[in-house]
RNA sequence: GGAGGGAUAGCGAAGUGGUCAAACGCGGCAGACUGUAAAUCUGUUCCUUCGGGUUCCAUGGUUCAAAUCCAUGUCCCUCCA
């Protein structure tokens, strides 16, 4: 069953929206952080620890799968839920990310008919196009699969977004018109970069093609500002449905949660909660800690007192230091179970302060704390 | 007792007359990371008041110049008795 979304409430003083969904007989609320789990695990994680951490979406990535193990062997295995035995929501990226990440070439690999991969594995050349990359997510069994898309640089000029943008847009149609399977939503992409002109004309279109949901693209790459990731959001959103789910695609800096959200965003996924774990960050109500940092060796305290996870309740930085620096994969573990946690326990407070109508005050509250003064441990 | 080899920065280890404050690795100390080619990458690591100062087991010597050559000493290792 395709899931449906239901719109609960507009904040009053912003553009938050307060949503939620039935997933197999379970209900999820959004805003919502969405954990990636790019080849079908969220790294160092199992299924039970990420239900623990009341994560609701994970994602799950179409060329990584495609590459291997393939995707007739996720269907065979019974489908993606089943092969990686997560019962809860997942959504599936195109691959278009991989445009970003992987296409040296971009005038040459990119072309019209689809994009032109050296496999990260064995280098081999090949070639994803809109219609295989939807039919490869058809296979997988995903709950949202997303449009393949072209995600340009940041640094890309309007000319260049332009084309781009037109470009996803004949590919989005591609891709929507092989699309077979019922149980599963589709999501367009809106790019444009940081050009009010070309942000309208990409999600008009793009909601003209009728999707079951959309997403800003296009930000968080290179070093974009945020100034620049702000005006995308600014710029597509008031195109799009309102009955129907907005995903900011790659954000996931608190800060931009909580800004995406103001402006009116739903979901979001990042892979810096758990990336950060595996490099031995922390994060806090009162900002990011390095625990490989020397002043953390003798600190017999939890990452956070009031932190209901299972590192925090079980753990302290020393021991958790003492993981990070020997290379032992459970400080990974532990830690990215305190990052997703840490950002979910965001959304729910976000999703609180939506229903207060108090949004901008507790966006403040938590700058002043953030980044206002650096974390030290009493 | 005899023969040989060795001692280099926190550790391992290059270097065998000037371009050496000394490669490289590890360890240490920091930084970066936003739809995961990322358990990765980058910087830094004798002291300094940034002018400079003091180093390559110790002492003495050769030389314009020594981690590098010579002498003596100390310690370590291998082989033979």
């Amino acid at each position: 069953m395709k899931l449906q979304f239901q719109l609960e409430k507009k904040e009053k003083n912003t553009k938050a929206r307060l949503g939620s969904f039935i997933y197999n007989g379970k209900t999820y609320e959004t805003p919502m952080f969405m954990p990636v789990g790019t080849q079908a695990t969220v790294k160092t994680l199992s299924p039970e620890e990420i239900k623990e951490i009341k994560a609701g979406i994970i994602l799950s990535n179409t060329y990584h799968l495609w590459l291997r193990p393939g995707e007739d062997i996720v269907k065979k295995a019974g489908g993606l839920h089943k092969f990686m035995n997560y019962d809860g929501p997942i959504l599936t990226d195109s691959g278009g990310y991989q445009v970003f990440s992987l296409a040296k070439n971009k005038k040459k690999d990119i072309t019209e008919e689809g994009v032109f991969f050296k496999s990260h594995i064995d280098g081999q050349k090949l070639l994803l196009t809109p219609e295989l990359s939807i039919e490869i997510q058809n296979k997988l069994d995903s709950d949202i699969a997303m449009s393949f898309d072209e995600c340009p640089p940041a640094k890309a000029d309007y000319e260049y977004l332009r084309k781009s943008v037109e470009r996803t847009l004949r590919w989005a149609k591609r891709g929507k018109s092989v699309h077979q399977n019922n149980n599963q939503m589709l999501f367009g992409i809106v790019q444009g970069g940081p050009y009010q002109d070309l942000r309208e004309l990409s999600a008009k279109e793009t909601v003209k093609l009728d999707f079951d949901g959309y997403s800003v693209g296009g930000v968080a790459n290179d070093n974009e500002s945020k100034e620049d990731m702000y005006k995308a959001i600014d710029y597509s959103v008031p195109y799009l449905p309102e009955n129907k789910l907005r995903y900011l695609m790659g954000i996931g800096e608190p800060i931009d949660l909580i800004e995406g959200v103001i402006r009116g965003i739903d979901l979001f996924d990042c892979v810096s909660p758990t990336r950060l774990a595996r490099h031995g960050h922390a994060l806090t109500k009162f900002g990011k800690i390095n625990l490989k940092n020397a002043k953390y060796k003798e600190d017999f305290t939890p990452i956070c007192e009031f932190c209901d996870c299972y590192a925090c309740k079980n753990y302290t930085k020393s021991y958790l230091r003492h993981l990070i620096v020997s290379e032992e994969t459970f400080g990974s573990r532990l830690l990215s179970i305190h990052n997703i946690r840490f950002l979910v326990h965001l959304m729910e407070e976000i999703r609180e302060s939506i229903k207060k109508d108090n949004l901008l005050m507790f966006r403040d509250e938590f700058v002043k704390n953030y980044y206002g003064e650096k974390y030290e441990q009493k």
